[in-house]
DNA sequence: GTTGGCACTCGTCCCCAATGACTGCTAAAG
DNA sequence: CTTTAGCAGTCATTGGGGACGAGTGCCAAC
């Protein structure tokens, strides 16, 4: 009941499942992620020591299917797993994997020698991870209301108009321009900008109600003029970059997949994947989670990415800031690895983004 | 010696190539734009009223190869351009196009709704010439030292650390962290930065040299510890942003062209695409280029991009940025068409760019 | 210089038979 | 009640072979 070739698979406890049904879903799934051939019960006996004939494995395997957990692609064909096939396997059935030190020493390495501004490293980490996973890699900056607010730099480029700057914990500057009623002296917009900064600073951007910055405002003894030109400029500036920037790398690998030779597929998940927007929408949910996540095929809710599954996990780093990491491939793919890939990888991304003063 | 089916050619004169040739060409290269498949001698003079058998035409292509302006995918196939012969189309043989008045006017009109930060309208306007030209397309932002410095503010977060920020004619601010010895107060380093902005407030990037910064800094009459310290700060936070920011999107219609099914193609031209380097590196001496430009097969100096072209048009706006703006798709693609697109798309980009007060 | 005619090449298409990887079912054995 | 061997049946895939047809080059005649 333990594996014979290839690498064995464990045979965890599973309800509804007994134990040489779990074997074999399993067995099918690691497989066929290996071969992307649909599995036989004949592939079955003869890579893997069931003890039993291939005809008991059938029947075994026509159960699993009523059960859903496995689908045939056509009557003479072996099986493959379904959707819930792929999330028992995930959840119950795989043994997690831990990367070798060696590797993980490789991604900290990485690290070492990273930029020390926030959107360099983002793109740099999606990069390493889109090399690293053979899979489309992509990278969530985190949200705005994660950061903490810093300063509210007002610039005055003439007259009337000027340029506010919100700097927040990590990612550097925002920027949006403001205009003025000369009524309104730069001087008191001086003045009413320090206070909030004096108010505010260190406070997380979630914290910072637009009432709270209104009533701060008010209680500075400013016109009610200067405190709303004020109060504009830093709602603009706070706001930009919204919804945070995504950055994706390795769209190349999805071609090497067989499932995507069928290029009408491939095009729709290319388009999904330059449509930033919708790919930050299928995932979005996934941030408040801890640890890695994983969506398998139709869990994505689009029909075009039916056949893909994303992992994802959270990176978090300083007072509670967090984005999310995400490896994007075919439904087929060694999970148990594409976690640990993108575990290690958020881990020590984290860690940089912490140890570091970033910009 | 005019088309009689589909949209005429042009007969214009060409030193060695003699008319008759010329129009053979011309006709070939059409022919073969629209449909993809090699043209022969027989649809030449079905399709298009040539005067001549089509005996006469197998002379004359057969001469046209020898020429190196077509040749042939096997023995018993038809002709399709070579290099020099889509070349010899482009430079002197098509006729320009023009959009429509309502086309054009469709493209000004999706600038009027647009952004007002460089970055989005630069996102953006890619996106319209994706969907336009159903190919490739991609934007490089104006390089840093064609914009005009307005604005170098240096903010404190803590004691001895703080951030540069330097706001230019458009694109915003970028920035770069700083720190400074304990020696140094803030109140110098704030009048150092307010001497060099207005010594050099509204001149362009590129003419502010390292040394004539250096030379403000030291009339300026503050220390040397300030000055240098204020240097180091404006000299990062100026280079930032280097190379300048490259956009693209529509990789989904390379799907469509019959020429990249072939899978391997199509990978090396995802995997450039996406490694903006290569793609900056292919372009970038188009920058300096008036109007459109065309890069044809292997003059794009690679192996992976021998199938296709490039049309580029550099945009301009303010006072002398400049920025460019690209079509990449198969060779075979309708040059009048995409130059005049990519024209037009340039035109009106410039426009709002200039017209509005941009961030 | 042009043309019609002709033999030749060669990629594409389609049909069809052979193959073989599976299955489900059944009846017998454990 | 479970397991197994055996067997008939299904169906995607493969490869051969012939027909097709698009297109060429060449040549002799105009």
């Amino acid at each position: 009941m333990t594996a014979k070739g290839g690498v064995p698979e464990p045979v965890p406890a599973a309800p509804e499942l007994d134990k040489r049904k779990a074997f074999i879903l399993a067995t099918v799934v690691y497989e066929y992620v290996a071969t992307a051939e649909p599995v036989g019960s004949n592939t079955l006996t003869q890579k893997y020591n069931l003890g039993v004939s291939s005809a008991t494995i059938r029947n075994e395997m026509a159960e699993l299917e009523s059960a859903g957990y496995l689908v045939q692609p056509h009557t003479s064909a072996g099986r493959i797993p379904s959707d819930a096939g792929y999330r028992t396997y995930v959840d119950r059935l795989m043994r997690p994997e831990a990367l070798r030190t060696e590797e993980k020493r490789r991604i900290r390495d990485e690290f070492r020698a990273a930029s020390r501004e926030l959107d360099d490293v983002i793109e740099q980490t999606a990069r390493l991870l889109g090399q690293l996973s053979h899979n489309v890699a992509f990278m969530i900056a985190p949200a705005r209301d994660t950061q903490t607010f810093r300063h509210l730099q007002l610039i005055w480029l003439s007259e009337r108009a000027g340029l506010a700057i919100v700097v927040t914990s990590v990612g550097g500057a925002t920027q949006a321009p403001f205009e003025h009623d000369p009524s309104v002296t730069a001087d008191d917009m001086t003045r009413a900008s320090n206070h909030l900064n004096a108010r505010f600073a260190g406070r997380p951007m979630r914290e910072i109600a637009e009432s709270d910055v209104a009533a701060a405002l008010a209680e500075s003894g400013l016109s009610a003029e200067a405190g709303k030109t004020v109060q504009d400029a830093f709602r603009l500036a706070a706001r930009s970059q919204e919804p945070p920037a995504l950055v994706s790398t390795g769209t190349q690998h999805l071609l090497d997949q067989p499932e995507f030779q069928d290029l009408r597929k491939l095009r729709s998940i290319l388009r999904i994947v330059e449509e930033q927007k919708t790919l930050y929408e299928l995932v979005a949910d996934s941030m408040t989670n801890d640890g890695p996540s994983v969506k398998i095929g139709h869990e994505l809710g689009s029909d075009d990415m039916a056949e893909c599954s994303v992992v994802t996990v959270p990176y978090r780093f300083g007072d509670g800031m967090v984005g999310l990491l995400a490896i994007l491939g075919p439904r087929r793919m060694p999970y148990a690895r594409m976690m640990a890939l993108a575990d290690s990888t958020a881990q020590s991304l984290g860690e940089h983004l912490s140890g570091a003063d970033l910009v």
